[in-house]
DNA sequence: GGGCAAATTGCAACCGGTTCCTAAACCGGT
DNA sequence: ACCGGTTTAGGAACCGGTTGCAATTTGCCC
């Protein structure tokens, strides 16, 4: 049924070896024979095994992309920018759900298993564990949407999370608010640990300042707008809250507005990630962007390189931030 | 550095033939010598090769996850759907990526070269060829959201987009709508026609009524909020909207409402998809839903049965819809 | 035309499993 | 202890490529 290497080769009336570097680029061939051969394959319709070739040479050009967040909206947008980085450089990814439910362990022997040449982890919420202990397997490993560290032990490509929390105390003092909220993702987060301490931190050089922290349990939507609502209820709010994420913000905005609060005239409110729907007409939320394509850009690049020599030094990157000005917080003063 | 079958046959002073054997489940080797294999495979971190098993066995456990939607945010519960119930029967989804720039034939190849079980095409906008080439090219493939035909060449799980078209028609005339509009997706795109049929098909039964029609340019929210602009601006309004998707609702939503228009008071809006935002209390969007996870389960199914007996006939599952009311039309009266 | 180095070619072993086939081990019964 | 029928085990070929090595061909120069 499936044409082989031996098919080629007796129709092209050489041997297996000279059909095989015919389609390895940079081999011994003539021009002649090479031309035999992709005749006789293109008759065919020929096309190499990835199995038995990543079975000899141990390259599958295969990448796992590993992934527990399947509900946030801007992973779609993960998912896409990395399929399509991976796909351009003629590799394929195997994407793995690594979800509550599925033991990391078994993903880990799996991946090697079918020996894939790299594994991305493009998580912010899964611990750091999971890539060391791949690295540990054996397996070249990047944590994209990873944590900063002082002593890595994997390549991490990230933002830098307490710049962020600065950013955005920044952005809210320049804005003229003084009693701010902190409205963050779960609490044992390390993403809302690290934002809160720059949050913190920026705010201390402004002695009139007042901060209110508060924690939404999950980073969704039902969970922001949870929050809200006990906001809401147990007193009087903050002028303006840092969210933890688009998502958490918009559950926000949605128990604000139906609260009869103004967003931005009673109440600011800062997102972060500039997910999609908050440039959509019924959102236009102020948001911070990470610069998705160029973590995965990186991302992907480290996993390669890394494929190709082990020994690569491990490093982290941290990449730059952008305030996405839309209508969730009065004008600069 | 990996450890391979030989390994565990030394060490367990048997044969290699013995070693398959004991992980090759129904396989005739007594209690004693596969504890013998089982105890050296343990104590070596043993895990069979996948690229060599699917080698001389001729089946990867691999399954082609073939889309293009990777910006309606529907796809996101789609694909952690999908991967979930791959995963859940012990196969890998290898994800393809087909956008606009990426070569429909280049990836057929790349499916077979890896030798994936089956494939699944998970789109409502890529042409049914693709599907059919798959097939034409011997791989076992299910189109999930593609479009029923009368003699489909392969097996199509997905709803029925006239049915829907009705449903709509129906709950907006349930709720004394009479002049009515249709906006739809690209005019092109078969789910567009189909809706539009079984829309008027149900219209046409209620004399006293008024259908206008009308079509964003793509299934997005700028193309919704555009469309619902151009109308805004050429005339009057219908007094309620069936909308292509919920995207494109949310787009619509968002320029009434910037334009001082009430939903439901003055328009009502239904869209499709019941997608997650749609629920969002800034949404809060009626919409229909079609049944993510039973289409998944279906499709998975299928692609199995089809990858074991490739003889098993082609067949289609429509899957029945519901009506999800939230606050964008008015009561029923 | 002869001689030499460089380019090409084919053979054979190998990557890590699977499986057919035959031979050996085992079983209960007498 | 012996027999016939099952199990179980091992040898060897095969899945479809890759690659080191030795042999052959080619090209060039004298």
């Amino acid at each position: 049924m499936t044409v082989t290497l031996k098919d080629v080769a007796e129709r092209a009336g050489v041997s297996r070896s000279a059909v095989s570097r015919s389609f390895t680029p940079g081999a011994s061939v003539s021009a002649k024979t090479r031309a035999k051969v992709e005749q006789a394959a293109a008759e065919l319709g020929y096309a190499p095994s990835a199995l038995a070739s990543g079975l000899s040479t141990g390259r599958t050009k295969l990448i796992g992309l590993v992934s527990n967040n399947f509900h946030n909206p801007v992973f779609l947008e993960v998912f896409d920018l990395f399929t399509r980085a991976i796909q351009d450089r003629g590799l394929r990814p195997l994407l793995v759900n690594l979800s509550e439910d599925t033991d990391p362990e078994a993903a880990i022997r799996m991946l090697r298993q079918y020996s894939v040449d790299a594994v991305i982890v493009a998580s912010s919420t899964l611990s750091p564990a999971f890539a060391a202990d791949c690295k540990a397997a054996g397996l070249p490993v990047v944590h994209a949407f990873g944590r900063a560290t002082q002593h890595p032990e994997v390549p991490v490509v990230c933002i830098d999370n307490v710049e962020a929390g600065r950013m955005a105390a920044r952005a809210l003092l320049a804005r003229g608010y003084r009693d701010i909220g902190f409205l963050g993702g779960p609490a044992g987060a390390t993403t809302t640990q690290d934002r809160l301490a720059g949050f913190r931190q920026e705010l201390a050089r402004h002695p009139g300042c007042r901060l209110r922290e508060s924690f939404a349990s999950t980073y969704s939507h039902d969970a922001g707008a949870a929050e809200m609502s006990r906001l809401i209820d147990t007193g009087p709010l903050a002028d303006a809250y840092f969210c933890g994420d688009d998502v958490i913000a918009i559950g926000a905005l949605g128990v604000l507005r139906k609260a009869g609060r103004d967003v931005p005239g009673d109440v600011g409110l800062i997102g972060f990630n500039d997910m999609e729907a908050a440039s959509w007409g019924l959102v236009t939320l102020t948001t911070i962007r990470q610069p998705l394509d160029e973590i995965i850009e990186v991302s992907v690049g480290q996993a390669i390189a890394l494929s190709e020599r082990p020994e690569t030094p491990v490093t982290q990157t941290l990449l730059p931030l952008t305030l996405i000005e839309r209508g969730t917080l009065r004008p600069r003063m």
